[in-house]
DNA sequence: CACCTCAACTGGTAATACCAGTTCAGGGAG
DNA sequence: CTCCCTGAACTGGTATTACCAGTTGAGGTG
């Protein structure tokens, strides 16, 4: 267990987000132009070459696009900005949390049923082996968050991994990628490990069962109540409380 | 019409496109680490700095990791590569195209007919309008493809904000940016424009029904027939003749 | 033999100069 | 006066060089 606490987050990484705040603040209009890469470096306190790193990590976040000789102007983010801003509109308005994670939820809960209904119809026995295995390994690190939630990601890969579709795969890579850097929305699954955990074996004993339409039908239905449940007990919990910071937040959720 | 035929790729551009075809194509192990970023440098013929950018997006992709001081590792694509590499794994394998496409489909399928639900049940009167009138606009472009694929992704981003789901919109947009600027697997759009209109105006008559239960139903239907037509087609043109480049495809797709 | 240390890798930043598109004001031809 | 065209002065894109900062592992040291 290599405790990877306090990595020291790289120069890069605090323009990106401070500009990305910025934007998503609304403190850069989108379609308004960004400051000149000179003006703009010396007034974020690095060098050009470091503030065009950022810019091109905001470019494929479909925040900013540099046009050469023009300039680069900011972007309308609900026109234009990927997925990867999910997590950080969460941390630009902390209050919205629980509506981008009802948000959220709706995708999952098509995608998840549809993954199931492929798996039971297309999985190979050594994908169905490798998501028991899986699990039985997950239920071990219930007391350790972080790598139950890293486990909990792998897990959605394997079953993207087990329908044989190559765009389900990438897109579960997309977001259990970016969910494991920025592990803020990920954590609310910890309210009820244990009983995450029983859904997941149903899940396997669904995709058992070989029969797509059972598979898809029951799953919506057991999906659509384990998310009603996750979100209650989440907008529970921001209830009476302060807006929370990601620490403070996990502790409450994990008790 | 600014006719942008012909834009000068940037070198970034290049050496990404590169490296990414080569590691997709496995000429680099997943799990084996590149040559230093000096060498590979001098090596792609270009200055350590762009090397470096193009890292970066390979990184962002999820094909790479770079660490500090020890180097720079190649990722295995199926399990960490992001949905933006669906476009260039058909770049690679050209035969692949019909199997990523129906993946794809997949996809798409139940992410619009949940879009559709959705959109029955919360969008706003204006958000029918933008449909209404982005579809009537779009019909007139049906001579142009590449006016007409623009045309065609934003109906999706419409779509999808008239869900009033933040994540729905998130992810359209970075489907969307990505096939705007890859247009090869929109292409396949083309081969029935006339009849993908007539579908998207049955899907806005669903919308305007308000009755999310049934548009889903429908909306299954309506689309798993439409995918089929499409796939057929695509498959059609793949059977007699050679591997397609790009431009020779959108020629025959579009007649 | 175990441990520690340090040199030689690795990637990350900085500073500077120059290349290459875009824009737009100003001047000349009609 | 109008139109076009040119060119300076922006803009972002690339190259070069030097140095900072983690990682690694071989070799010295207890």
């Amino acid at each position: 267990m290599q405790a990877e606490i306090e990595t020291k987050p790289r120069a890069v990484e605090e323009v990106v987000q401070r500009l990305r705040a910025a934007i998503l603040r609304g403190e850069h209009a989108a379609g308004a132009s960004l400051p000149g890469e000179r003006d703009l470096a010396t007034q974020q306190g690095v060098s050009r070459l470091t503030l065009r790193a950022a810019i091109a990590r905001l470019e494929t976040e479909g925040l900013l696009r540099a046009v050469h000789g023009s300039g680069t102007r900011v972007l309308d983010w609900r026109e234009r900005g990927g997925i990867s801003l999910i997590t950080h509109l969460a941390e630009v308005d902390p209050q919205g949390f629980p509506a981008l994670l009802r948000d959220l939820l709706e995708v999952r809960r098509v995608l998840a049923v549809e993954a199931i209904a492929l798996a039971a119809q297309r999985c190979t026995p050594r994908d169905l082996a490798d998501l028991r295995d899986h699990v039985t390994r997950q239920a071990l690190l219930i007391q350790s968050p972080a790598d139950y939630i890293a486990a909990d990601l792998a897990l959605a890969r394997r079953l993207a991994l087990a329908t044989g579709n190559t765009a389900l795969v990438l897109l579960a890579n997309t977001v259990t990628n970016l969910l494991e850097r920025q592990p803020a929305m990920e954590l609310a699954f910890l309210v009820d490990a244990a009983g995450t955990l029983r859904f997941y074996r149903r899940v396997i004993q669904l995709i058992e069962s070989r029969d797509a339409e059972r598979a898809r039908r029951l799953a919506a239905r057991l999906i659509a109540r384990v998310d009603r449940r996750l979100l209650a007990r989440i907008r529970a919990l921001f209830e009476p409380s302060a807006p929370l910071d990601g620490a403070a937040y996990a502790q409450e959720v994990s008790r």
